[in-house]
DNA sequence: GTTTCGCATCTTTTT
DNA sequence: GATGCGAAAC
């Protein structure tokens, strides 16, 4: 049943109705936090299919699947079943499916596998490993980010080695050999006929623009309509693929984007304000609507949210309102140590449920980092308030899980490495390292994958055996998957492995829990195989390949169990997007949030600081602060001054209010802040406080032999200047730090002269 | 080839 | 505090 088209505007306010209704050309929405942005979205959408637009000729791109499955079913709502049809998902799964359908333009298989964040690290690890390059020099992590950085500015692994600006800082950092581990990957990659999360986006522009005729033809006619939700955070390289797909000659270009660039937090990813900026440039007839009224909150938490934001400089104006009542005031807590803070938010918890008679669905803690959900969990658990844990080890992450997914994997892609290393000695078959490591070295040789080595690398009679032997288990397996259901196929594969067998003999907690995961994944894939309900990347495609497709999208915030009753907990991240009625943020102290890695850069504090205001204004009714003078981490104990965001809202917003000026910092009072555990020195010099007024040196003011203080290594004394202009560099003694003699590239460096 | 133990590192945030 | 890795023992 449709609701007609006049109730359906008459929900909204003139803005909104402006920005349903305005449909064809280029329109910009920005959103501020609840102001009803997904309603605007959907009615949009809705209202279009009313004026004939067939809805597979929409396109409706937002970053979490849960998001996309709201989207369309509140779309179903208002304009009926046939919004089923329309195109909706994120990024990476829209992208997963159009390559799935055009994998062989790429010389991919359509049942390529997607690597996970795991399978991606595990490879760099062991390039790395075999190029014997120093893994303390070369993180995994910090080359991932770097190589995923480049993937999503479009810089090939060939423009990479050949970008002197990117060399030169990669000399810098002594990882001079960035540019050749990226191309290794990006070869493995393709020889295991796989794709990462990057290459989902960055495979699909690459289609796009390779076969602009036949492919990009195709789905330029296909969608006549896109729209972008949370435009704020899509990065260079998804900006690129959506200005290919509507920004041509001829197009109608309609596109509508909506965003806040209040609420960008994802530019440590690569997301980049600049899109919302080029987008004007890009789009000129562009159309602009702000959606500024909140309807979500309270006046006081939105009083709260404009206080805080307004420290940003770099802002999109707008002032966000709200004719609610000023509700309560936000409470402020503040806790000896982070048990206490557990013990003291669920108190809190009881008390707000007894008051207001609300479900706990209602309730949320939002924390900075996954690590600080445990103390609230045992608080939790002791108090028997139900809760639920978001982030973290996802259920496909867990180790029983990973295991017999490798096999599914293997059994649908052999060349898949990462599934194989992690399987073919699992259960042991003595296939051990150094005969994985012989067929290994050979496949690189020969530039074959793994699997085709089994057969063509010499190796001992018993070797040889046992590799058969897996060999044809596998390839049994793949008849099956070809012959069999999904859901029939795995459950012969938990079987024929011994994975349930064994751990059928582990009677412990741990075991059976295991167990229980092993049993939930083979329901999940019979759920799959069998339930038209469930959603897939290809609608009709139930195959083995197109489930590991699907699942290596997902994260555990799209488990189902809506209908269940309890308390979320998750990080701010997490959060977004979403409401409660009461909401606590916690652990809001200096080091945490913000962040200790964004301490040195105004716009690392700036984007913590959009965190915080997401954070925030999440709340409807009641909003708690709190922070710990002491906390565990890491297993130490660390003392951490309030959060400097607590000092940006006035005290006529705050209830149970810690007087801020009599809460003299451990830092005025001469205590060395301790800053988690990497510096051991006990009592150092309070070096790390900058003056109020400090303006960084310029790279040519920096001269030998000046005396110099650096935000976080201290007082120093220059011995050296090398480079120049834009790489000029300096070699700079810190008698305070364990290894004082530090290379400090001026362009970056954060330098007060202190002669 | 397999197991065990000690050590280092980890924690930012996610598709 | 937990995990994962490498070295050394088995």
């Amino acid at each position: 049943m449709e609701i007609s088209e006049t109730t359906y505007l008459d929900e909204l306010n003139d803005v909104q109705r402006q920005a349903v209704t305005c449909t064809e050309g280029p329109v910009m929405v920005i959103a501020g936090p609840g102001s009803g942005k997904t309603r605007v979205l959907t009615y949009r959408i809705a209202h279009l299919i009313h004026s004939q637009v067939y809805p597979d000729q929409i396109l409706s791109l937002t970053f979490t699947n849960k998001a996309a499955r709201e989207m369309k079913e509140r779309i179903t709502k208002v304009a009926g079943d046939s919004a089923q049809r329309l195109w909706a998902g994120t990024f990476h799964s829209i992208f997963a499916r159009m390559l799935r359908v055009e994998a062989k333009h790429l010389n991919y298989p359509s049942n390529f596998t997607i690597y996970d964040s795991d399978d991606s690290k595990s490879l760099l690890g062991r390039i790395i490993k075999e190029m014997h390059l120093d893994k303390n020099l070369y993180p995994v992590n910090t080359i991932r980010s770097r190589i995923s950085s480049a993937k999503s500015n479009l810089i090939t692994p060939k423009l990479y080695a050949a970008d002197e600006e990117l060399r030169k800082i990669d000399r810098f950092q002594r990882r001079p050999m960035v540019y050749a581990i990226y191309e290794r990957y990006v070869r493995q990659c393709f020889q295991a006929g796989a794709m990462d999360f990057d290459d989902l986006l960055y495979k699909t522009f690459e289609l796009f623009q390779k076969n602009p005729d036949d492919v990009l033809g195709k789905y330029r006619n296909r969608f006549r309509y896109l729209l972008v939700d949370e435009f704020q955070d899509t990065n260079f390289l998804q900006y690129a693929i959506l200005k290919k797909l509507i920004r041509y000659e001829g197009s109608a270009k309609n596109i509508c984007i909506v965003g806040d660039d209040a609420q960008s937090i994802y530019a440590f990813r690569g997301a980049t304000i600049d899109n919302i900026l080029n987008f004007q440039k890009d789009f000129p007839a562009l159309q602009t609507f702000k959606l500024e009224q909140n309807y979500r909150s309270t006046h006081y938490i939105v009083e709260a949210a404009n206080q805080v934001i307004r420290h940003n400089k770099k802002q999109i104006q707008k002032s966000i309102w709200t004719d609610q009542k000023s509700g309560q005031k936000i409470k402020l807590i503040k806790t000896i140590s982070d048990a206490e803070e557990g013990r003291r938010v669920a108190d809190l918890i009881v008390e707000f449920k007894n008051r207001n008679h609300v479900a706990n669905s209602e309730i949320a803690i939002l924390y900075r980092t996954n690590a600080q959900s445990r103390v609230f969990e045992e608080y939790m658990r002791r108090y028997n308030i139900p809760y639920r844990v978001f982030g973290g080890l996802s259920f496909y992450q867990r180790k029983e899980v990973k295991d017999l997914i490798a096999y599914l994997r293997v059994t649908v892609n052999q060349r898949d490495e990462e599934a194989l290393r992690r399987i073919i000695n699992y259960p042991k078959r003595g296939i051990g390292n150094s005969s994985i490591d012989k067929f290994s070295q050979f496949a690189a040789e020969q530039s074959i994958s793994l699997w085709d080595s089994f057969d063509l690398c010499p190796a001992s009679p018993r070797v040889r055996k046992l590799v058969q032997q897996f060999k044809q288990m596998i390839t049994l397996f793949t008849d099956k998957a070809e012959k069999y259901s999904a859901f029939d196929t795995a459950s012969y594969i938990a079987d024929r492995t011994g994975l349930v067998d064994t751990l059928k003999t582990d009677n412990s907690i741990e075991g059976l829990g295991r167990l229980e995961n092993v049993t939930a994944l083979l329901d999940g894939i019979q759920a799959f195989s069998e339930d038209d309900e469930v959603e897939t990347l290809l609608s009709d495609d139930k195959s083995l390949s197109s489930y590991l497709q699907t699942i290596s999208l997902l994260t555990d915030m799209d488990e189902k169990g809506d209908f269940l009753d309890f308390v979320t907990l998750m990080s701010v991240h997490a959060a977004k997007g979403l409401e409660y009625d009461a909401v606590f943020v916690v652990g809001l102290e200096e080091n945490i949030f913000p962040s200790f890695q964004s301490m040195e850069s105004a716009d690392a504090i700036d984007e913590e600081r959009r965190l915080f205001y997401v954070a925030i204004t999440r709340a409807r009714k009641l909003l708690t602060l709190s922070f710990a003078n002491s906390r565990y981490r890491y297993g130490k104990m660390v003392y951490n001054d309030r959060s400097r965001f607590l000092n940006e809202l006035s005290e006529d917003l705050l209830d149970g209010v810690v007087p801020r000026r009599a809460e003299q910092s451990r830092a005025e009072k001469g205590y060395a802040t301790v800053r988690g555990n990497f510096e051991k020195k006990p009592a150092r010099k309070q070096t790390l406080v900058m003056p109020a007024d400090f303006v960084p040196a310029t790279p040519q003011e920096i001269q030998n032999g000046m005396k110099v203080r650096h935000p976080r290594f201290g007082e120093g004394k220059v011995i050296n200047i090398d480079g120049d202009n834009q790489s000029r560099v300096a070699t700079i003694f810190f008698p305070d730090i364990s290894n004082p003699r530090r290379r400090i590239m001026l362009k970056f460096a954060k330098l007060q002269i202190l002669d």
